[in-house]
DNA sequence: AAGATTCTCAACCGCGGCACA
DNA sequence: GTGTGCCGCGGTTGAGAATCT
């Protein structure tokens, strides 16, 4: 990379990581946890900075991560969750199980952001569909083998005991092509967020029969309150929104789920953009 | 087949917030 | 109240893979 490396003073390592940096740094957390990532690196005997070991293991090898394609759902409830919270990363994480702040911000980037956009442009100009998804490329059918898809299957097998990397994206095509062949009106019901259109339970991609997910929102659901600023933190965003106009208990997840599934769908469509 | 282009995602950096002395 | 250190978040980069021409 081309900035200033923080590290290179201490003549400490950067870039990706080996495979046996991996393995250090899994048994180190595994034996005695993280209790101060600026010292562990020079207790584990890692070349790295701790900043650089914690998002290694935030982001990589924690063995709760999910890796491979987003599910549809996954999808929905990023767009959702972004279109109330923003670019909250990682309270948008919080509700995705398994899922970190990093991957969803990618998923951003390269795909959403381009959808709720060409979703935008679509309600303002009901009659483009034609011209929608230009991707002309297709999605990598194969995976795209991670930079250090070896050491993934060698670090997932350690930490998490599944099917290690080889899992990881082989399932991905389908979801996403699916995602990309369904109506348009999808996206555009998701983001209209117009509550005539949904009930409980009536979630949009159930349409289209995919059956790629069970309960829509059961991952969503269940994670309520995990970790740090998860309800609460949104609750606020919520708030802070403007919903706190009525009596709500926003870290209730029948008050997530509704709000998510339509019920208060109405409400959000007339909130000032975030 | 080869070069060009596009896409993906791991990893980096800087900054703000928090805790503690 | 102020200074210091650490952590976590969000924005950004760039190498490498996939795809196109």
């Amino acid at each position: 990379m081309v900035r200033a490396p923080c590290c290179e003073k201490m003549g400490l390592k950067k870039g990706p990581w080996s495979g046996e940096e991996d393995q250090i740094l899994v048994n180190y957390i595994h034996l005695h946890g993280h209790g101060n990532w600026r010292a562990l690196p020079k207790l584990a005997g890692l070349l790295r900075c701790g900043k650089s070991c914690r998002l290694r293991w935030t982001n990589y090898l924690r063995p709760d991560i999910k890796r491979g394609n987003f599910s549809l759902q996954e999808e929905h409830t990023i767009l959702e969750l972004h279109n109330l919270l923003g670019n909250r990363w990682s309270t948008i994480a919080a509700k995705l199980p398994g899922r970190t702040d990093n991957e969803i911000k990618n998923v951003w980037h390269t795909h959403l952001k381009k959808r709720a956009a060409a979703n935008h442009d679509d309600s303002n100009n009901n009659n483009n569909h034609q011209q929608q998804q230009p991707t002309t490329k297709k999605r990598r059918s194969a995976s795209k083998k991670s930079k250090t898809a070896s050491v993934n299957d060698d670090v997932s097998s350690l930490t998490t005991g599944d099917n290690g990397g080889a899992q990881s994206n082989d399932a991905k095509p389908d979801d996403f092509s699916s995602t990309e062949e369904m109506d348009e009106s999808f996206w555009s019901e998701v983001l209209s967020a117009d509550s005539s259109t949904s009930t409980d339970h009536d979630f949009p991609a159930a349409e289209l029969g995919s059956g790629l997910y069970d309960d829509p929102l059961a991952s969503f659901v269940s994670s309520e309150g995990d970790g740090p600023g998860s309800g609460e933190e949104a609750a606020a965003a919520a708030a802070a929104a403007g919903l706190a106009h009525s009596i709500v208990d926003y870290t209730s997840m029948d008050f997530w789920y509704n709000l998510l599934t339509g019920d208060n769908n109405k409400e959000l469509s007339e909130l000032p953009p975030i």
